[in-house]
DNA sequence: CCAATAGTGTCTATCAGACATTATCTA
DNA sequence: TAGATAATGTCTGATAGACACTATTGG
């Protein structure tokens, strides 16, 4: 059989193919603490239960499944997320009740009050601190993918400014930092953080400050390219 | 209708489910130079080009993502490589022709003598050289998958010695900094790598020495845990 | 001896940690 | 002015880069 013949015949009900899906971790940072968004699932299995966003591939509307995870937190938070990495790929025969199942998981950052899930009128999703999801029984192993998702964001905090994407559009370099500390777990020096920060010109600079009890903050914006930065030594 | 219900009723062919597949890009290092396993497919689409080792999962035989890629390369191989570690993955519907697909790419390494593919009796496997893959015309997005694999391991060689993985058991420290060379792209310094690697006390030097021309070289082998051991400071 | 490769000594530059000091706001 | 928070100055320590030096083999 040539090539042509066999993909006129090609069904591809015929494999043997796990579940597939695509589920996307959506990080935030709000009043000092690291939240998560989650939704709660409308279907069975773990109907009624809360979990993080996503679903299967829409052959129609993605091209790949960047655009999956895009229309998923698109759906759930009214903007597309400006930072979306992938994270890890999950596949066993235990996962999902209904047998052999695949998940993509991209790990994701935005601002808290960019988020339309905080309007009153949406009741299906919420964000949560992470240190309340033990007590919340989550569906499938979004719990464990959470904590995975978490992970790499302290890896990111300690080599790259990446957490910023968690912030408003402004920040402070103080807000800035206790994140990153919330992220590592440790304090950082404060000279050291500004120090590397300023060194490699990522953050701009604006005329405008905001004061939480002391001596205003100044505030920032970060540049386009700030994001892939790494720094070659580390925090911590 | 309850979950119960549900389940019974449950067939997975209903959802929109992609082509799934994983695939293993092996690395090795042989004769001065990066190497990758390639194997010639037996079945359409792309029938009779060369590709990485890879399949579909096979529900009876795997319970998770990493059994159906260690069973992969297990069939080329002859053995399990030491060293594997996701990747990446990649789905669309333009990377194979069957429609929209989506692979499961492991990173993996492992010394060239001790796979099975080099002997004379196997010609459905081959180690190629990295530099010659542009002339071979791989199947699907494979010759990209390479090079995404191949960043990785370059990140890996600034700040560890996962690269040693693709060395015998026992490697001295000129093949492993060449090794790391290749990788980076660049001349490392003697002392700063013999430093590091010192200091982190990952090897156990054995009593043999191996000639190269001049003064014989120590043989080193990895201690169990230098794998994960990640240094605070980049090289390069 | 020389050529070749392995391995060390040592100085410098860079950058994170520590922590004291100064600056700028509100009450 | 006192209290709080932001921002800086400056010393120390760790470690990578540079490069000269010594060591150990074969011919």
């Amino acid at each position: 059989m040539d090539e042509k013949t066999y993909l006129e015949t090609y069904d591809h009900h015929h494999f043997d193919t796990p579940l597939f899906s695509v589920d996307g971790l959506l990080y935030t940072y709000h009043e000092q603490q690291l939240k998560v968004l989650l939704v709660k699932r409308s279907n069975h299995p773990d109907k009624d239960k809360w979990g993080v966003p996503g679903g299967f591939i829409d052959k129609q509307l993605d091209n790949s499944l960047e655009d999956t995870v895009t229309r998923k937190l698109k759906e759930k938070t009214g903007i597309i997320p400006p930072y979306i990495e992938q994270l890890k790929t999950l596949g066993n025969n235990h996962r999902d009740k209904r047998g052999w199942s695949v998940t993509t998981c991209y790990t994701a950052l935005m601002a808290h009050q960019d988020c339309s899930a905080n309007s009153s009128a949406v009741s299906d999703a919420q964000w949560v601190n992470l240190d309340d999801l033990p007590e919340m029984d989550l569906a499938f192993d979004h719990e464990e993918l959470i904590q995975l998702g978490r992970e790499r964001l302290k890896q990111k905090a300690l080599y790259s400014i990446v957490p910023a994407y968690a912030l408003p559009e402004k920040f402070t370099l103080p807000q800035l930092q206790h994140l990153h500390e919330l992220l590592i777990g440790k304090k950082i020096q404060k000279k050291s953080f500004r120090r590397r920060i300023e060194q490699a010109d990522l953050l701009i600079e604006t005329n405008e400050k905001v004061s939480d009890g002391g001596r205003p903050a100044t505030l920032y914006r970060m540049k386009n390219e700030s994001g892939g930065y790494t720094f070659i030594r580390n925090l911590g």
